[in-house]
DNA sequence: CAACGTTAAATTGTCGACAATTAAATTACA
DNA sequence: TGTAATTTAATTGTCGACAATTTAACGTTG
């Protein structure tokens, strides 16, 4: 029996509430159940074509990952971020990320560095000719980010960077698409990033995540004020 | 009706689930339900007397706080934490704990502050009348940090932390009670770092915190190289 | 006696039904 | 007409039963 073969069995074996699981997950993260919806037990269980129990089972998961949150005998409600809480975040992956990029420096190997040296590349391309719209910086840029937690080699901070965090920041880009609207700097330090890692400079690729993410706050920050600003 | 009948209500409202939820969290950081140990449903549902069905949503929430393993159709166990995620869990609190420590010194009240000093006060009376058991210091310590956490007031990061990250760490303590074994300097530590909070030094208060607990993290790597030495 | 294949037991996954609670709708009343 | 109370409907919580799969126990065979 080939891989391929043991691979898709392995994938039909899956349970129906582990691929609802992720089927609700993606839906969230994308939008299309926005943030403080609700959600209804009987809809969503005729929607996917299953029964209540093992739907229930998906919610709790999502519970326990807190992209929803459960009232007893109320309902279940997709997450609302207040603007608190997002910039919250933000703290979050400062501290964390920044470990991971001092983590990367030490044990990148480099293979991995220079292939994420072509990542840049191929955004630097992509910016060039569709400059301005900058779809690719949602997923490219959270690429960056990824390739750089996996790189770490730890865990544990990859699983509640990638497991948790990162759905909710791309939650909140799809919807209201909050490209970072300032590319051109962000590029220079990724760069400067990568340049760090290189020369496996523990110390400053550390300070390098922690600003670019820092900067990256306070330019969500301000566009938040503002929209606060026009409808109060 | 007054507020006591109503938070009497609301505990015996919460599902039958949620309650299990939490006895097997407990149980599994008291090592009551050890590490790598199998989690048999119909076993579980008899002891709590209930049927399979709430224990289950409990299970599927423990899994997606990551404290249970689960494989389709064989079953879960709790996770069981190698030497390396060990060390790694230190380098994620590191992290976060740092970052805490930094939001802490910006936002607790003096009266949280003046609370915190009372608590190593009393740590030091406790330690002093029964120096060397030290019980107090597997909850004491982390009562400690929990503090300060909470005085970040920042609530995702207390959400990962207390939420998460505190009951793997509580989970190994519990297993082979490691107390820090180095009490004195950890006390020592622990003054100097509620002096920077109190004197509003951010970058003081960051770099102690991440000092102290790379230093506790030395120490248990060493500790364990030691007893995986002694029987490999 | 060890290794393999087959059968039996136990465990997990899924479903539908019923009870309990909450939300909605209708009616009664001021 | 607006509000309060009661009834109705809908949703959530719990259970037991059955199907599917895995683990074990058993006997067979080289």
């Amino acid at each position: 029996m080939s891989d391929v073969q043991y691979a898709y069995e392995e994938a039909e074996t899956r349970t129906l509430a582990d691929r609802v699981f992720e089927q609700i997950q993606t839906a969230i993260v994308k939008g299309d159940i926005p943030p403080g919806s609700k959600i209804t037990e009987p809809g969503l269980a005729k929607e996917y074509g299953i029964s209540r129990g093992p739907l229930r089972e998906a919610i709790r998961r999502l519970e326990g990952r807190r992209l929803i949150k459960r009232i007893p005998h109320v309902g279940a409600r997709v997450v609302s971020l207040s603007f608190e809480e997002l910039l919250d975040i933000y703290d979050v992956r400062e501290a964390m990320e920044g470990m991971a990029c001092r983590l990367a420096a030490r044990k990148m190997t480099p293979e991995e560095i220079e292939s994420l040296r072509a990542l840049l590349a191929r955004h630097e391309e992509t910016s060039e000719l569709q400059e301005g719209v900058a779809y690719y910086q949602k997923e490219g840029d959270l690429d960056f980010h990824f390739r750089i937690v996996l790189g770490s080699k730890n865990e544990k901070l990859t699983e509640l960077l990638c497991g948790e965090l990162y759905h909710l920041v791309r939650m909140y880009r799809y919807q209201f698409s909050a490209s970072s609207s300032r590319p051109k700097r962000a590029f220079e330090e990724h760069h400067r990033i990568v340049d760090a890692i290189e020369q496996r400079d523990e110390e400053l690729a550390e300070m390098l995540m922690r600003r670019h993410i820092s900067a990256s706050r306070k330019n969500v920050e301000q566009r938040l004020r503002e929209s606060q600003a026009e409808q109060p």
